[in-house]
DNA sequence: GCCGTTTTCGGCCCGACTGTTTTCAGTCG
């Protein structure tokens, strides 16, 4: 089984924190942690690109050393020198890592001074009050780490990162609630929830304020916080009731623009910009951009990225994965707008498991501004959805042209979301599917094939597929619970360029599928991207900023997404 | 361990808050 490209960034990652609770060169750490993010953002497999023969130490951060470390990764699945580092520093310390308060030193110092190795032997020796004791230790470290076992002992896992959608009406209430207090002028959300990441782990929030404002006080008491963790001056921090920790920072009006830049992120794109200061001499932090002691920029992000000779990146953009160089070249992407969407691609009805009528939901769409809605409810070998045989098919046909012939400056589009058997042949007949405009062709079980099989199976629907094809939903992830299937994305997206076959980006917030590496892998390779809500009811509609984010965040600009067509642009292009 | 528009050696981003201290280490983002 090979060994995929999330494995090896882990094991980076572990390798990098043993190291730090070993007491390494700092330095050294950083790079194996550095190495591990850009082998996440990799759209291309190690295990093929070893395969191949490519030269690994041509990507960032990865040396000659690295690079055989992954060649010994792919080849034999482990890390030798892991298992070496394993028999001093033991695996499970790293548990430790996740309490808060804990960090390399102080596990190191647990570990060297009280022999404790596990989670169970540190809550034991805290009960015990044993860990008061250790020099720089006191009563709420202690304290602190009790708390923080007991804890997560009830709720496992609450420091998961939670979806886009999931923070979104938390976080906008709470950013009402700091608009309406006297004396606060601008709040605005940084971090990950700006970039319009898929998932969030907290929401760090800028306000500028008079001096004389209360918002900190008014902040830490908040009626949906649950606790208090830190609370500053300029920075706090609180957790909300349902898990979400909320940082909130102010600053002045003259630093604004800095502090926002700083706290947008990401840490990678920010410490590249440093990089770029520090190279003309010049320091930058959330304060500004400071040459000396004298402050010569910082009002707003245009002026900090003039400072180092670039112009604006989108939030969406600030990944370190390329965006730097694009503006130095000035070829950044002008990203998608979702006022450019002109219809939906994908929607269902309540002839199977949506909840509204054909007639209602052109409707919602029609009211959307929308000059295209297309039907795709499911097909038949999804019993349990009421999926449509051939028969019913027929008759939503006839349903949709008599609908048509009603509508006004709207059409609504003929189409299914047919299943891919595990054969790779569709779940209905070529007879009465090349009556509709589009398919959109999804994976709906086996999702355990081989890569082989699985890519086989894909390519073999687009190649069989009787009318203009988009693959739904193409690597069949849920977040936070189901795995991508196993796919040669490369391999399929040269295929559907070929056949003119379109990808989807699924909008719901929980697949988001196309993710943003592989939107910006189909736009480089020039694969045509669809987005589509595959709504379920009229409000489902609404669900299209998802897919909008994400696809801003894959870097694709409207002549990347065929829904930005108008009716008879999309019309022409379905017929081909 | 990586990397080079001052460099193949000597650098490597920056600051707030807390707890334990009496000037700072550690954690966190």
């Amino acid at each position: 089984m090979p060994v995929h490209n999330p494995e090896i960034a882990e094991t980076f990652n572990k390798y990098a924190d043993l190291l730090e609770i070993d007491g390494a060169n700092q330095f050294r750490v950083r790079a194996y942690r550095t190495a591990g993010r850009t082998i996440l953002d990799l759209s291309q497999n190690l295990y093929d690109m070893v395969k191949e023969g490519k030269d690994l130490s041509e990507l960032p951060g990865i040396g000659k050393d690295l690079a055989n470390k992954i060649i010994e990764m792919v080849r034999t699945g482990r890390l030798s020198q892991m298992e070496e580092l394993k028999k001093t520093v033991p695996i499970e310390l790293l548990d430790m890592m996740d309490i808060a308060d804990l960090g390399p030193k102080r596990i190191a110092r647990l570990h060297q001074e009280l022999g404790i190795s596990t989670i169970k032997e540190l809550e034991a020796s805290a009960r015990e009050k044993k860990i008061r004791e250790l020099p720089g230790y006191g009563e709420k470290i202690e304290q602190a780490i009790l708390d923080d076992i007991t804890r997560k002992g009830k709720a496992r896992g609450s420091k998961e990162r939670l979806k886009l959608s999931a923070v979104e009406s938390a976080t906008e209430s709470l950013l009402s609630y700091l608009r309406k207090i006297k004396g606060v002028k601008k709040v605005t959300a940084a971090g990950s929830y700006r970039r319009r990441m898929e998932t969030v782990g907290d929401v760090d929030i800028l306000v500028t304020h008079t001096g004389d404002s209360d918002v900190m006080e008014r902040f830490v008491k908040y009626e949906d916080v649950d606790r208090i963790i830190a609370k500053g001056e300029t920075k706090s921090t609180v957790v909300l009731r349902f898990g979400l920790q909320v940082d909130l920072r102010a600053v002045s009006g003259e630093s604004y623009g800095a502090a926002l830049h700083y706290f947008t992120g990401s840490k990678a794109h920010n410490i590249a910009i440093r990089q770029m200061g520090v190279k003309k001499n010049l320091k930058i932090n959330e304060y500004g951009v400071f040459k000396g002691k004298k402050r010569i920029a910082g009002k707003t992000e245009e002026e900090v990225y003039e400072q180092v000779g670039l112009p604006y990146i989108e939030p969406e953009l600030r990944e370190q994965r390329g965006e730097i160089e694009a503006a130095r070249e000035g070829r950044l992407p002008r990203l998608i707008e979702i006022r450019k969407i002109r219809g939906d691609l994908h929607s269902h009805t309540n002839n199977t498991e949506g909840r509204n009528s054909i007639e209602e939901m052109a409707e919602a769409a029609q009211k959307k501004g929308y000059e295209y809605l297309a039907i795709t409810d499911h097909s038949k070998r999804l019993s349990m959805t009421h999926g449509l045989d051939e028969k019913r098919l027929e008759e939503q046909i006839e349903e949709i042209d008599r609908l048509n012939r009603k509508l006004k400056d709207f059409t609504l589009l003929k189409g299914i979301e047919v299943d891919i058997l595990e054969d790779g042949s569709l779940d209905l007949n070529n007879s009465v599917l090349k009556k509709l405009d589009l398919l959109v062709c999804s994976v709906h079980h086996k999702f355990n094939l081989s890569q082989k099989k699985q890519t086989e199976r894909i390519i073999r629907a687009i190649e069989s597929s009787p009318v203009f094809t988009i693959l739904g939903h193409p690597t069949g992830r849920i977040i936070g619970e189901r795995e991508p299937y196993d796919v040669n994305m490369e391999q399929l997206m040269k295929v559907a360029r070929d056949r003119n076959c379109a990808l989807e980006l699924n909008a719901q917030p929980e697949r988001l599928d196309l993710n943003d590496i592989y939107c910006k892998m189909a736009k480089d390779m020039g694969v045509m991207i669809v987005i589509s809500t595959d709504a379920h009811s009229t409000a489902g509609l609404d669900l299209m900023r998802f897919g909008i984010y994400q696809a801003r965040r894959g870097w694709l600009e409207s002549n990347n997404v065929l829904n930005s067509r108008n009716g008879k642009e999309l019309q022409e292009l379905l017929k081909k």
